[in-house]
DNA sequence: TGCTTGGTGTAGCCATTGCTTTATTTCCCC
DNA sequence: GGGGAAATAAAGCAATGGCTACACCAAGCA
């Protein structure tokens, strides 16, 4: 299995192909906030994990395997965020929120999520009950 | 502030002399499953940082600061596990989710579910609309 | 009283995870 | 072919927490 920051990786080069066809070091490297070396050193490893296959000094392409994962690890990333934006967690706190919590969840635990939100996608008004609920709350402060 | 360990051994500590009326090294290591000299050593962390006042030998007894912070623990980890079970995570997932996610949520999104559940105990019928969402769901599948 | 014993405490060590620094290598393009 | 940007290798460091081994205290019993 995967560790959290090896899930950070896969993530950032996912979607770095996703978006511009190919991920640099560099541009890993820059997104994570890390040094070029580090970047180095996880790709070998996730090449190791047949996440990816990797040549040096030529770049990388994600396997089968770790297009999957990828994919899988961007959609829960969005789908987190989209829950917290949901329930009215204030938008400063959710970007560091689903950072900590993405790689501690179980997959069971990401569908009944995602069913949450397509609850409350069905019948937008529910939205408004949950903040009248809040509202109710404050108010007893 | 506390690391996520810290936060495990507040939260117990906190539940042991919440039901026993005090805490033995030894049923904390027990609780953590750690040996108890981590948990000496943790205690005196947790003294240096005032959570709690600790006398060798003698026991340890929890500040105003320790009992605050260890009641929210407790409360949050509560609340997580309530949660995890209305959304409809199996049983045997929900224990180590909340292990994972409760140190890395800020307490407005703790607030945040904390209004979504009261939403759902206000209205039961509404948990049987979201099992409905779940079943047209997985029929897609 | 004094000894035994179970619970505690101390010190030093180890493992994991990742990151950095520094030095070197490779590629690409002029 | 040479220069510079990008990539890699090697070594080391830092934070977190756990463990082992051994020393120590204190309560209860002989």
């Amino acid at each position: 299995m995967a560790t959290p920051s090896m899930e950070d990786y896969l993530e950032r080069i996912y979607k770095l192909i996703d978006e511009k066809g190919y991920a640099r070091v560099s541009d890993i490297a820059e997104g994570l906030e890390v040094h070029p070396s580090s970047v180095t050193k996880m790709i070998q490893k996730l090449d190791k994990d047949n996440y990816l296959i990797y040549e040096k000094y030529r770049g990388l392409m994600l396997t089968p395997k770790g297009k999957k994962m990828g994919k899988r690890l961007v959609d829960r990333h969005q789908l987190l965020e989209n829950f917290l934006t949901t329930i009215g967690v204030q938008e400063d706190n959710i970007y560091k929120d689903v950072e900590g919590i993405e790689h501690h969840l179980s997959w069971d635990s990401i569908t009944c999520i995602e069913t949450l939100l397509e609850y409350f996608r069905r019948e937008p008004s529910r939205m408004d009950e949950l903040m009248n609920v809040r509202k109710d709350l404050e108010a007893d402060n």
